[in-house]
DNA sequence: TAACATTTTTACCGTTTGGTCAAATCTCTT
DNA sequence: AAGAGATTTGACCAAACGGTAAAAATGTTA
C-alpha cells in the first residue's frame, strides 16, 4: 500500500502476537527441531513437520512462509545458546576454573539439547549455508575476544603455550562429540538408545585430558 | 554358475568386470562421494551425481541399481579406511609414541580425506542407518581389543588414569573436527576456502593436549 | 450478537525426484 | 566383418515435494 518501510508485498502490519500465533510457532519449531536434526535440511519435508506438530502444512505455511525460514529460524534461536558457555569465560578467573566450567557447560549443553547441537552439526557440515555470517561476525568476534584472554594465562605461565584458538577447537570437537556422535558412543559402549549414562565418565575423561597437564602447576588461584 | 550363490531375480552371472565397467563404477563412487559429502544422503540427487560423473542418470543407474546402493558402496568402501589407524597401535609400543602416531595419522586422514570423514559424519549424524551393524561388530570388537591394551598401559602406570573408550572418542573427535567443521574452523581463523594451512598448528595442539599429562613421566620408551 | 480479523481446511498445482523401459549404439571376440 | 554381449541414451512415469488460493470455520471484540 505504501511502501515507506516493507517494499515489499501489501504491506503487512506488524501487529502484535496472538496468543495462537505464539502458541503454534512455538509447536512447529519443536517439531521441526526434532525433524531436522534427524534427518537433516533436505532428509526433512514439510508433511513431516506438520504431521509431527499435529497441524496440516497450509497452516504451518501459514505461520512460516516456507522450509527455509523455519530452519533459519531454528538456528538463529540456537546461536545465543551456543556463545553463552563461551560467553561466561571470566578473564579475572582461575584459569584451571574458567576452562574447567567452560567444559562443563558444554558437555552439559549437549546431554540437554543434543538436538540443537545435531542440528548446528549438520549446518556446519553443509557449508553453513545460513550461518556463514554469524561465522565471520559474532563468533569471531567472541572467540577473538576469548582468545586474548586465554593468550595472557598464557603468558602469564598459568597455562600451557598452545595455539588458543586451536584449545577452544578440541573443547567444542569434544564436548559436542557426545551429542552429534551419540549413536557411535553408545554403541561402542554397549548402552541402549537414550542411555545417557556415558556422560559423568565423558566428564571425568575431559578433566582429566584438559586440567591434567595444560594448566601449568601450582598456580591455584 | 547359476542360483547357487544368489537367489534372487533372474539369476545374474557373475562374470568378470570390464574394463569400462570398471572406470565407470569408480567415476561413479568418486561423483557419489563429492556429492554425497557436500549435501547429506538426501540433498543428493541422482541427476547431480550423474551429470557430475558426466553420465546420464539411466547410464549411472545400470551400475548401481538405486541411489541407496551407491551410499552403502562408498560407506562400506569407507570403513577400513576409518579403522585403519586404530589398528595400527600396538601393545608393545611406548605409549606415548602409538598414542602420538595414532593421533597423527587420525589427523593426516582429516586433511588428505575430507570428504570421507563429512561422508561418515553425515552417516553417524543421522543416525547410522547404513553402518549400525558395522559400530556394533567390527568397530566395537575393535575397540574392545585396542582399550584393552590403552587398559594396560594405566595399569602399568605408563598412561594417567582414564576411561580408555572415552580417550579414543576424544581422539576422534578432535581430529576429525578438521575435517568435518573445516567451514567453522576457517571462519574463526580468518582463512580463505581450500587453505589448510591450519593442520600444523592443529598437531602442535593436539600433541600438547594429549602427550602434556596424559602420558605419564618418566616413560621414555 | 453482530462485525471483523484470525485461523484452519480442502482442493489443487508445477516441479523435482528416483527410477523404468526399450531402442540404439558401441565394444570385443572370433 | 559379423555377431553377441555390453553399454548408452531419450522418452517417459508415478510419487513426493514445496507451495498456493480461496473458502470455511473459529476466535475476538465492541
Amino acid at each position: 500500500m505504501q511502501e515507506t518501510m516493507a517494499a515489499k508485498a501489501p504491506a503487512k502490519r506488524p501487529r502484535n502476537k496472538t496468543r495462537i500465533q505464539k502458541e503454534n510457532e512455538e509447536r512447529i519449531l519443536l517439531a521441526a527441531l526434532e525433524v531436522f536434526s534427524q534427518t537433516g535440511f533436505h532428509g526433512a519435508t514439510l508433511d513431516k513437520i506438520a504431521s509431527s506438530a499435529d497441524m496440516s502444512k497450509p497452516n504451518l505455511l501459514y505461520y512460516f512462509k516456507n522450509k527455509e525460514e523455519i530452519h533459519i529460524a531454528l538456528l538463529t534461536g540456537l546461536l545465543d545458546v551456543w556463545l553463552a558457555p563461551l560467553r561466561a569465560i571470566r578473564a579475572d578467573g582461575d584459569p584451571a576454573t574458567e576452562i574447567g566450567s567452560y567444559i562443563r557447560r558444554k558437555l552439559e549443553s549437549s546431554r540437554e539439547y543434543p538436538r540443537e547441537s545435531r542440528l548446528f552439526a549438520n549446518e556446519i557440515l553443509a557449508g553453513a549455508p545460513h550461518i556463514g555470517d554469524f561465522l565471520q561476525s559474532e563468533l569471531r568476534q567472541l572467540v577473538d575476544e576469548k582468545a586474548d584472554i586465554l593468550q595472557s594465562w598464557i603468558d602469564n605461565g598459568r597455562l600451557a603455550p598452545c595455539d588458543p584458538r586451536h584449545l577452544l577447537f578440541a573443547i567444542w570437537s569434544t564436548t559436542q562429540h557426545y551429542a552429534d556422535f551419540s549413536v557411535q558412543v553408545r554403541h561402542v559402549l554397549r548402552l541402549a538408545p537414550g542411555d545417557k549414562s556415558y556422560y559423568a565418565e565423558a566428564a571425568q575423561m575431559l578433566e582429566t585430558l584438559f586440567l591434567g597437564r595444560l594448566v601449568a602447576p601450582g598456580t591455584d588461584s
